[in-house]
Formats: C-alpha cells, structure tokens, sequence
DNA sequence: TTCGCCAACCAAAGCGCTTTGGAACGGGAG
DNA sequence: CTCCCGTTCCAAAGCGCTTTGGTTGGCGAA
C-alpha cells in the first residue's frame, strides 16, 4: 500500500493525502480524520527510502564506533551509550545507523558518509587529546556532537562531556585526606583525551597537597580485569608498595581486588581503591550500598544528552549554521566500602 | 555532484554513467576507464537513498535490542555481537540500523520496519522459549536470523546458536568428576532460551551420573556481578553449602569470587567454579592460562556467522524463497585456575 | 547490394514521496 | 451582479538513481 494506493482509496490527489497526514493546514479537518483512518485501516507507512529522497533528509544518525586494531576492543561502554542514544532518536523518528570501524579507516568512512548523504549528523566516540575527525567533519560540513573532548583541538565544535579532572582531583584529595601519600593510579591509554584529563586532576590534586607522584605507581592501557589484575600485582610487589589505587573503569577495580585478594590484603583495610564508574547497566557498582567508593557518571545519560544536543543542532542548522555548545557533567564521589584510612594512621 | 552533472561533464548519458559504474558489459572499457576517472577526480558518491528508491533494496540490516523495561539492562553481549556483524555488513555494503527498544513495544517496532521498508532484513537477539517475533517476521515476509533458538516455535527459521546444553552437561561432568556433588546453578532468566537450554543440560548432567539436583541450589535472574554475589552469599551461608558453582557468565562468575573473598574460602580449592564465557572483548578471561575454567564459544563470530547468513538468505531470496538453515557452534571446555578436586575427596 | 547482428550508447519511464503553482468553489463586500 | 479572497483540493514537476526498450552505426554473410 502506497501513497498513490491510498490515494485512490479515498478518491484524493496523493497531494491532499501527503498532507493531511503531515500535518499541513491547508486541508479541512474533516478530510484529514477520513485520511487518518484509512491510513490505519490500511496499514499505511510511507516509504522512508522515498520520503528520504523527496525531502533530502536521511533521517538517520550516524555512530561510528572505531575499533582498537591492536587490542580489538570494543569499548564496553557504547552499548549503554547508545541505547541512551537511541531512546532520543526514537522519540524524533530518527534512526541509528552504526559503522564499526579500524582505527585507521575512520577518514575515509567519515567521507563516506558524507557524500552517500545517509545520515544527517553523527557522534564522534573515544576523541583523543588531538583529534583530526573534528577539522574533517567541520570541513565536510557534517554536523556532529563529540562526547568528550579534545584538548589539542583550537576551534569550536559542540561536546558533552563530563568533568574528568575535577572527578579526579577530588578522588584524589579524598584518599589524601584518609591519610594515603603513595597512590597508584590505573588510567586508560592516555592519549585518549579523558584519561589525560583524569591524570591531570590525579596529579594536580597531588601537587596542590604537596606529595610527590610517583611514575611507578601510574599505569595505562585497555581498562580490562586484567589490566587491573597485572598492574596492582606487579605495584605490590615494588618497593613502593600503593596503599591506595585510583582507577579508571569499574572492571580495572575488579581487578586490582582480585590482586588484594590473591596477595591476602584486605579491601579497604590494607589497601583502598577508587574507581570511576560509568553507571553501566551491566556493570552496577553494587545495589544500595555501593561496593567501590566511586565518581559517578552516566553514560547512559551522556548519550541522550549527545543526541539531545545534534538533533538540535541539525533543526537549527536548517536555518542557519548554530553556535556550537559543550556540556559539562559533575561526577559526584559517592562513597562505599572499599576505601579507608591509610594503614597506620 | 550527482549523476547528471557527471554525466554531463562527460557528454554521456545517465545511462551510461550508471552501467559504467555498476559494471555492465555494454559499456566499452575505455568508455568505463574515463568514466571511474571522473568518477575518482569529482569524488562522486552516488546518493544512497536515490539508489535504494530505484533499487528497491534498502541495503541494510535492522537490529532491534530490546531493553528489559525491569531491569533496564542492555546485554553485554551486544557489543560483541554487533562487532561482528558489522564487519560482515561492511564487507558487503550494507548498513547496521539499529533500534533500542522496551520489551513490550517489539511488535509495533517489527511491523514498522517492516512497512516503511528501510532494512532488507533483520537479526532478532535473545529470543525467548516462546518467541512471537518468529511467527511475527515470518508473516512478515521480512527474511531474519535468530541469534539462538526458540524451543517452543514448531516451524522453520534461520539460526546460529551456541551449543547449550552440551556445554553445561560437560562443565557439570567435569565438576562430578572431580568429586563434587553440591553444585549450584547460577543462570539467567530462563524464560529465555539459552538459559532455559544451559539448565536442561545441567540437570541432565546430574541425572545421568546420579546426582539428586537442588532446587535450592538453583538461581536464575540478570547475569551481573551483583547478581552472583548475592546468590553465592545465600547459598553458603544455607544448610547444603554447595562446593561448586556453575555460572552463565563470566560478570556473575566474578561476583560468586568476591563472595568466597568475603568468605575467607579460596577459589580452587575450597570451592570450584566454571562459567560460560562469551569471549567479550573487554572482558576477557584472563590472558594465557585463564582465570576461570569455562565453556567458551565467541559472541563476536556468532555476529559474523548470524550476518553472513542473514546476507546469503536475502541474495537468495530475490530468486526464491531460501530454505532456512541453522548453525550450531559448539563451545570447548577450557580449564583454568579456579576448578579442583572437592575438599574432602 | 541487402540483410541481420552485434557493440555501444541513449531517452524516458519509473521508484514513492514532497512541493510548487495553480484551479474550483463559495461567500461576503461593494 | 460582480469581484475578490479564502478555503480546499489537485496536476505535475521534482528528488537522483536504475532499468526498459529502444536507436545508431559498422561489419560480415549471403
């Protein structure tokens, strides 16, 4: 059943029928119940390819995902991101298009994408500290939300990030006032823009209280069990051995726990451990009483805050080109049993 | 710079262009070469919903996620699998559109695929035991490939599936073997099927060798971390202290660990576990000697497979329709570090 | 010389929708 | 009664591609 179909259904021009059901004023209300109707009767949906040509909007999101060629990993945290993503889409008719991506080819899949003219704007994941798909997709005139940010970048483009050194600077401060001066710090790669942030905040916090970093005691890669694992391990049995670790993902914390366990350490006694947690809906950070002592943010929310903010900018970007805007989100510390006052304090 | 303007910058016909650029026989290969030339020079693209209008194929694939409206979890697979597909979708230039979507409203998402004809087919993730999206799809017309199996659906459907029962009758062999009589099942929901499967083959485990099973030794929900903490807490802490657990995955697996941390008991020893893994990318089990003993079969190459087949049955079906064909993937026992004799034997 | 055939190209008709630029009709003002 | 305007509808021209059903010109066979 298409338009043309229902059209002669009801004895209308297509026209008529066009828009009685888009809402156009210029029909009577009387016909556009009868339409309305026979649309529902029918089972009618207008072709979204057809739609999408006539009108020149693809109705449709993109999300590049890259994916690490060394380590292949997805990042864990994209499917919470996008189904708060895609939520918002949902409600504006838009659709989620996904690519995955190698590292290397995003280039040529953002050009891709450009000039198949099947997205209306895309979200840029993972920037790292320089980030050249910002310059690309403003040069292609592609609107885009980044989720984070990138600190080498000079010109505007909109973001929604959260605030990673503060999150990090107050963790640090919290495990400074309970008394620990030699605290590890398990980051991810740090070219990546938020695990540079985060560093920046651990050692600022540092600085400001007057204790010395430690390059021993500051690790980064894949934030994986293992990578917590082996890290801890191999700082526990140095000469400076941490009493407290900060780490960067609620799964590096599983495994430097895993390592207290292994060595006979108690959690929150000997050793105490911090942890960002992205409010992963696989991954809770224990029910009522959280388990890790944590910053908190969601990046669930995160991405219906990405998508909030790109649709907007493509409605605006209609009439004119929009000014770009960032959004900062606080990650509060929320305390839980896994840290403690330094031992022999 | 569309068709036309190539055309006309190379005083040929539309016609031409296309079949030049599609690969026709009857356009000379000079002809071709100068046209692929300009093609590359002018960077042109052709737009993709125009081609799909002409076409009539949509050239991509929907997956719908369904979203546990209890419990507001997005699997953690999805990633994986989605890592997966994609790549095989990219290979052969189709498009991933994806749809995050409540439970309940999975019908209404299905039929609108369907009508506004935006995806050539699509995958259905975790289907149930009595799964209505197959009679759904298959009335439908829309061709699908599920992503495990549905028990209770009578008629014939496209799927790739891991071998549940297999796997966890062998886990449980092994556990018996090694002298234990007290194993507790912590599974997930299961109504859905891989559950439902993963239980049967444990029972049969059991019965086969004689083992009288435990109904209080048997729990099933979400499959988190939290979720095998709390199961394992209550277990031992009850009268038949079970000696091993036998978990769905690898997050539950994790949490029945911290709950034996908590215990004092040690891992190994004191109690065994096994769990399935799904081979997650960021969630790896351990490095070369694994962590865990576990049942392994990789999420990510069910993606793959799931794709390829899904592509094959819909380049078929433009003939005829396709017979559907199903893969069953076995997943090896892989022994690890947290499995020993029962104390005692 | 005529005819048929093949290679190489093209005009035009879709695909299913939106949108422009009317047309038809009725009612109120003059 | 005429004129104008607002309301309500419609025909037809796109959107950018593919595909059908040609046409044209050259060459070999009869």
């Amino acid at each position: 059943m298409n338009l043309k179909d229902l059209a002669d259904q009801l004895n209308l021009s297509p026209t008529t029928v066009s828009r009685a059901l888009n809402g156009y004023p210029e029909v009577s209300e009387v016909t556009r119940a009868r339409v309305e109707d026979a649309a529902r009767r029918y089972n009618y949906r207008p072709n979204t390819q057809a739609k999408r040509l006539a009108t020149g909007r693809a109705m449709a999101i993109g999300h590049v995902i890259p994916i690490s060629t060394q380590h292949e990993i997805v990042n864990p945290v994209f499917a919470d991101f996008i189904a708060g993503a895609g939520e918002v889409y949902a409600r504006s008719g838009y659709d989620l298009l996904m690519t995955i991506v190698p590292d290397e080819d995003q280039d040529r899949i953002y050009r891709e994408i450009r000039s198949k003219r099947n997205v209306d704007g895309c979200i840029v994941h993972s920037p790292k500290m320089a980030e050249p798909r910002i310059g690309l997709l403003r040069e292609l005139g592609l609107p885009f939300v980044v989720h984070g940010r990138a600190t080498l970048e000079t010109g505007p483009y909109s973001w929604v990030d959260m605030n990673n050194i503060r999150a990090f600077h107050r963790a640090t401060e919290f495990l400074i006032d309970l008394g620990h001066r030699r605290i590890a710090l398990i980051n991810g790669i740090e070219t990546m823009d938020f695990a540079h942030r985060r560093r920046l905040g651990f050692e600022q916090a540092l600085a400001a209280r007057g204790v010395q970093a430690d390059p021993g005691l500051m690790a980064s890669g894949e934030m994986t069990e293992a990578q917590g694992y082996h890290e801890a391990m191999a700082m526990l049995a140095g000469p400076q051995r941490p009493t407290a670790f900060l780490t960067s993902s609620l799964l590096s914390a599983m495994g430097v726990r895993r390592a207290l366990g292994d060595l006979g350490l108690v959690l929150g006694r000997d050793v105490s451990i911090v942890t960002h947690d992205d409010d992963l809906s696989y991954l809770r950070n224990g029910g009522d009483e959280p388990i890790f002592t944590a910053t908190r943010s969601s990046v669930r929310d995160a991405g219906r805050r990405c998508a909030r903010l790109l649709l907007r900018q493509i409605e605006l970007g209609k009439a004119a080109v929009p000014k770009p805007v960032g959004e900062l989100l606080e990650a509060p510390l929320i305390v839980g049993a896994s840290t403690g006052p330094a031992p022999g304090v």
